[in-house]
RNA sequence: GGAGGGGUGGCUGAGCGGUUGAAAGCAGCAGACUUGAAAUCUGCCAUGGGGCUUGUCCCCAUCAGGAGUUCGAAUCUCCUCCCCUCCGCCA
């Protein structure tokens, strides 16, 4: 969400931002709806504190009357009953017309945090402008020491190389047609050591997580209510991309009418990042608590909504997955928020240098960032199994995306109520913000054992197995047919 | 599944129709005492919103959320959500 002062103050800021988005908003709509609510409120206000006035004004009196009238008798108590009537209509008048302010009010305000809700984050002025992923703009490239990115990996290596779907199918790594048969489209199973290497994958990233950089490791429901798919961000925007159990449209079968006996409505998450962020929604944190490192490893859950016949086949768009994410929670500080990106973007490129896997930084450009981000770093593996035919029909390789991290500034904390309270400055006071969140991929797997197989193929069609990995799979050095 | 109990400030917790935006304690902040610290004492310490005369300013709202009763609601009524305890069932 975005600060509506701010929107106020200054509305060419944010109309740039989604324009360079891409992402249709009606903000003046937004501020006419604004402007009139502030009206609204303000003669809304002005005649309650008159009420309240006359309220503390004749309240007393009233009491007393109302007691003299129970004593008193006849032409007496007539009298006063008069008067008791006269006191009390003044505040009623007002009352009354309060009354009429009150809907035009709250007629105005699901549209308007509708809207509100709508308007993006203005991307960052460093972070360039383009229409979508063809703009991006690679800013790193690595790979090992022997290959070379500009050469075919069989200049390289010596041999052509497997798809992934070759490598899983004749190292029995992965069954979809059982998976297709359980689960529908886009499921698979993972089988033997396929499924070894999934969890030593996922152990992996989170060890190096924890261990090496000080993260602490936690948990997270993947089934949450809506508030913390709006609160992270991902709805309205991304309804139609999670999966909806509809708890409240459930039927008692025994039951005579035909109300729903399911409280509320769940969503299945599709990162991590939804139950990271959502623990302190609505939480005052103290400053000296920050920056909050939490890793966690969670099932994904995707309906791939619009991505029909996108690449349908193998490990690399599947509708459930496991996700090794990290999320820091800082201050509210621009060079703080962007000192974490780099770091987090590090923690990545460390990690997939220690699985000697080729990856390029990609700067996403505005048309590519999603309502949330002020900026976002793809970061995509090598996968030799990728990418445009040659002329014999194989691929040539290509990058797929394997890991996004976003800087968010406030967004995400606004959303979800999420504030620390300042440690104060000598003699001042201190004050409540929001706080700064920022997230990125470690690892998600299978589609992470896409490159790794694919890079570590070997001619004779086994995997090396990189040594980082080793002590996660018994010391195995090498997956072989069975 | 059955039966109860409860949701109050950063936390604990009183209040159960009338200056109660809310006692008290803890935590925090400032000051005093101290060589320093601790202890002790004193004071300050909720959030959101609106206004303009932008001020150690004024006003409104908020005691889970919503609706109602009342001149007046944290306090009474109804609905929703959430949490807890006991019993049963399951692991």
């Amino acid at each position: 969400m975005i600060d509506l002062r701010q929107l106020r103050d200054n509305p060419e800021r944010f109309k740039a931002g989604a324009r360079a988005k891409n992402i249709p908003v009606e903000i003046d709509r937004v501020l006419s709806l604004d402007e009139n609510r502030r009206a609204l409120l303000t003669r809304m206000e002005t005649l309650r504190a008159e009420q309240k006035r006359l309220e503390k004004e004749s309240g007393p009196q009233i009491g007393k009357l109302a007691g003299a009238i129970k004593k008193a008798t006849g032409d007496e108590a007539a009298r006063l009953q008069r008067e008791l009537d006269e006191l009390k209509s003044k505040p009623a008048q007002l009352k009354a017309e309060i009354s009429t302010i009150e809907p035009q009010i709250a007629a105005l305000e699901p549209e308007l945090s509708s809207l509100l809700l709508q308007i993006p984050l203005p991307p960052d002025a460093d972070v360039p402008v383009g229409a979508g992923s063809e703009s991006n703009v690679e800013i790193k490239r690595w790979s090992p020491a022997g290959f070379d990115l500009g050469k075919s990996f069989e200049a390289n290596r010596g041999f052509k190389p497997k798809t992934h779907q070759e490598l899983v199918r004749d190292l029995r790594l992965a069954d979809f047609e059982r998976g297709v048969k359980l689960a529908g489209t886009r499921s698979y199973v993972l089988t033997g050591m396929g499924m070894k290497l999934h969890l030593a994958l996922l152990r992996y990233a989170t060890d190096f997580m924890t261990d090496k950089h000080g993260f602490t490791p936690i948990s997270v429901p993947v089934l949450v209510r809506e508030e913390a798919m709006v609160g992270t961000g991902f709805f309205p925007a991304g309804r139609e991309q999670a999966y909806h159990i509809a708890e409240t449209q459930r039927r008692n079968p025994d039951a005579a009418d035909d109300k729903g006996v399911g409280s509320h409505d769940l969503y299945l998450t599709g990162t991590g990042e939804v139950g990271l962020m959502g623990l302190h929604m609505n939480e005052i944190l103290d400053e000296a608590q920050l920056p909050l490192r939490y890793v966690t490893v969670s099932t994904c859950f995707r309906r791939e909504a619009g991505a029909a016949g996108k690449d349908t086949a193998g490990l690399y768009r599947i509708h459930q997955f496991d996700k090794v994410e990290q999320v820091v929670i800082c201050k509210s500080d621009e060079a703080e928020s962007r000192a974490w990106h780099k770091r987090m973007i590090g923690y990545v490129e460390e990690l997939l240098q220690s699985l000697e896997i080729p990856y390029r930084l990609l700067q996403c450009c505005t048309g590519d960032l999603g309502p949330k981000n002020a900026d976002m770093i793809d970061i995509e593996s090598w996968m030799p199994g990728r990418g445009e035919l040659d002329k014999d029909n194989r691929p040539q390789g290509a990058f797929g995306e394997t890991h996004s991290a976003s800087r968010l500034y406030d967004f995400q904390c606004r959303r979800l109520n999420m504030r620390y309270r300042t440690e104060s400055a000598a003699g001042g006071k201190s004050e409540t913000v929001f706080c700064h969140s920022l997230n990125n991929t470690v690892l998600a797997s299978p589609r992470f054992i896409i490159p790794l197989l694919e890079n570590h193929q070997q001619a004779d069609g086994t995997i090396r197995i990189p040594a980082a990995l080793r002590p996660y799979l018994n010391g195995a050095e090498v997956i072989a047919a069975r």
